[in-house]
DNA sequence: CGGTATCCAAAAGGATACTG
DNA sequence: CAGTATCCTTTTGGATACCG
């Protein structure tokens, strides 16, 4: 028989702090503000640095490099610089940026699935 | 045939803003420093708030106390005050939480799989 | 005991000017 | 074009005192 959730959870709080810490990490990682829909727009191919500006209205320049920078020393996306000028430099997902995002999508699915419910709880605390 | 996953994640990310600003406050909360954490502790049946303060150690009382308030207004935690004196507050998990916490663990799983290759990344990235 | 209120520090995110 | 540097605002988390 499977473990339960419970008992798979246990199992990792209990390893070395080390790894509670790295999973924390990754899930910081979906937290933050523009990084899986940085990986969705790669999720196709790869995309210049510009046209990730305008396939995320609204990020600044700022954040999109530290957004780049933090998935690709993760090794979830990889940076390709083109000696040309212009300047041409291409982001494109890892295999193990695939796998991340391959995972993240039954995530995608509970929450949309769960979101009517979510938010009418949301209303009811409110009031 | 399934959807490969980038088609999946087109499909979410080309849905009402409404629906992706949800996704990532679902995202966002996998992120906040003891939210997960908080949501294990509670999978073995309900927990009284001192019983999480011990059990979380290093989390601050109103951290505890906003984490708690969140995870209740997205309807994935349950609280229940027993009018005794001196109070007894138990938190436990709703049906909804066992869902969500059920998810994230083929995430956690993937963290530990492939913690070895993320960490040797970024050492890598840091060189 | 189980909070809330207040104050503070750190981190994330954003605007924008400058550069190879 | 693709950044880096600087400065600022907002958000998050933590310490602590007080309260029913």
């Amino acid at each position: 028989m499977t473990k339960t959730a419970s008992e798979q959870m246990i199992d990792i709080c209990d390893k070395d702090e080390k790894t509670v810490v790295f999973v924390r990490d990754m899930f910081g990682r979906l937290g933050e503000k523009w990084s899986m829909r940085t990986l969705d727009e790669l999720a196709d191919g790869p995309v210049r640095f510009t046209a990730l500006m305008c396939a995320l209205p609204g990020i600044s320049h700022r954040v999109l490099t530290v957004t780049l920078r933090t998935l690709e020393s993760d090794g979830l996306v990889s940076r390709t610089s083109y000696p040309e000028t212009p300047p041409r430099v291409e982001y494109e997902l890892t295999a193990l940026g695939e796998s991340f995002l391959g995972r993240v999508l039954s995530l995608v699915a509970w929450a949309q699935d769960n979101q009517a419910e979510v938010e009418s709880n949301r209303e009811l605390f409110r009031a």
